[in-house]
DNA sequence: CCCAATAGTATCCATTCGTGTACTATATCC
DNA sequence: GGATATAGTACACGAATGGATACTATTGGG
């Protein structure tokens, strides 16, 4: 949540939403997380040039705006689950397009490259 | 065009699209533009809480993309007219569920509220 | 002359972002 | 003891972002 007022024109929503998923590998973790509740580990593995850090700060991030929830275990070693909250889950025709486009968009760099 | 590897996993794509379209007011800009074709004033009193300085930098950026296009008139007054690009055009589904989205999710914040 | 219209540019600055590096904590196993 | 598993945290730093402020250039009108 960063940019915060845009005098809520007819174009506001789309900044709203930009505004929530935003960020440097938000975008891959929340499709990863589509696919159901996965542990740090297993994300970090999915998206093997995330730091830890990264990876650690765009969750809690995601967290925070009420995308993602976070559930810990009394656990030894530490188990924290992460699962799309509703919310999250409401992003799914989001992230769809989102892919949709960038595999196209990809696919034609493709072509005119060559 | 800021971030660059992802080493091209599953979500890659994702990100790839919210690469061009990230940056405050871009997601705007490009929902005014589907309109139709705008001088550098119209888009600016459409956006009444956008800086000049914001708004020629999103556009240039928008254009260095490849997203819009940008056509200088020679006239003076100065005329220059900025028109979605091909591959903008192909935004347009990004750009509404976005925007649907947003609307959405305003929607449920202002139910909870209340 | 000044002002208006148009679409900028130049310079500067505070804040945020993404990342690197090192360290932490617990239990278990060799 | 050291190593492993798990999921972090602490601190620092350079780059990028968003914005403020002032100025620019041309023509035409009062």
């Amino acid at each position: 949540m960063k940019r915060k007022d845009f005098g809520c024109g007819p174009g506001c929503p789309v900044e709203v939403t930009l505004d929530l998923i935003d960020g440097k590998w938000k975008g891959v973790i929340l499709f990863h997380l589509q696919d159901g509740t996965c542990r740090f580990g297993e994300l970090k593995r999915k998206m093997p040039r995330i730091t830890q850090r990264m990876l650690t700060k765009q969750l809690r991030a995601l967290e925070e705006d009420g995308l993602v929830i976070r559930k810990v275990y009394p656990e030894v070693p530490p188990r924290v689950e992460y699962t799309l909250s509703e919310m999250g889950e409401r992003l799914r025709p989001v992230i769809d397009v989102l892919k949709a486009w960038g595999e196209d968009h990809r696919a034609r760099q493709v072509a005119d490259a060559a």
